[in-house]
DNA sequence: CGGCATCCACACAGATACTG
DNA sequence: CAGTATCTGTGTGGATGCCG
């Protein structure tokens, strides 16, 4: 079983670039970057990462989990017990993903500035040219 | 007019977090990188992107280039000639930006050897599970 | 609790056809 | 050439039910 369809159809693609569309997915972004912190459990993980506006859904959170864990940018640890607990933590691998994520979504907040300031003038001029 | 009805729903997210999925978004990030070398014009960044495997589509090419364009990362220049000729290149915000993923490109690419060790792993480790 | 399987709705990606 | 408009397949995600 493919983990997803799309990635079936790419198997044909370089290799490296399904690797950087796994990190660079909407979740795996999210996910690396709370790993970073410490290790999290599943509906842990699930809370911090959809903590305001959207969160993610259960079914996109364990696709999530399993490509990283596949790729080996996550480990899962799953202790036998009742009732069930896993914990979620970067491997050596993951953290060097996660932290070059990180150093981008960091440099995205102070440049917020100025993507807001962009956006601005773009809109201006799009309104401008659209009642001439 | 919203650039897309998920970012309109999305509108009351943490705004960083959209730029960054702008910058990550699965042919944004291609672009960044392209542009990186030197400036492309449209159907020339399209052959560029989709030089193997599976290319861009001209709607998705076009509207990735808006959504950075909007976002102040890409600087758009459409010379009034016949035929129409359009330079894309990057702002000196958008190499910062570019500048980032590329880092985490090529970071990929290096360790493309321990992802298919690590999956190598897995997939054996989930066969040996199945047929127990 | 931490999943997996299924159904369903819908937004989005992509192909196609058309225009300035 | 560089788009826009339109149509359709498919991926995404919610809801639900079930299991270890």
């Amino acid at each position: 079983m493919a983990v997803s369809s799309v990635e079936t159809n790419a198997e044909a693609m370089c290799p490296h670039r399904l690797v950087l569309e796994h990190v660079t997915s909407r979740w795996g972004v999210l996910v690396l970057i709370a790993l970073l912190d410490r290790s999290y459990r599943f509906s842990e993980l699930r809370r911090e990462i959809g903590g305001f506006g959207r969160g993610v859904s259960e079914k996109m959170l364990t696709q999530t989990l399993q490509t990283l864990e596949r790729d080996g940018f996550v480990h899962r640890d799953a202790k036998p017990v009742i009732p069930p607990r896993v914990d979620y933590s970067l491997t050596d691998l993951g953290r060097e993903a996660a932290e070059q994520v990180r150093r981008l979504a960091v440099w995205t907040e102070t440049r917020m500035g100025a993507v807001q300031e962009a956006r601005e003038g773009y809109d201006a001029r799009k309104r401008a040219s659209e009642q001439e």
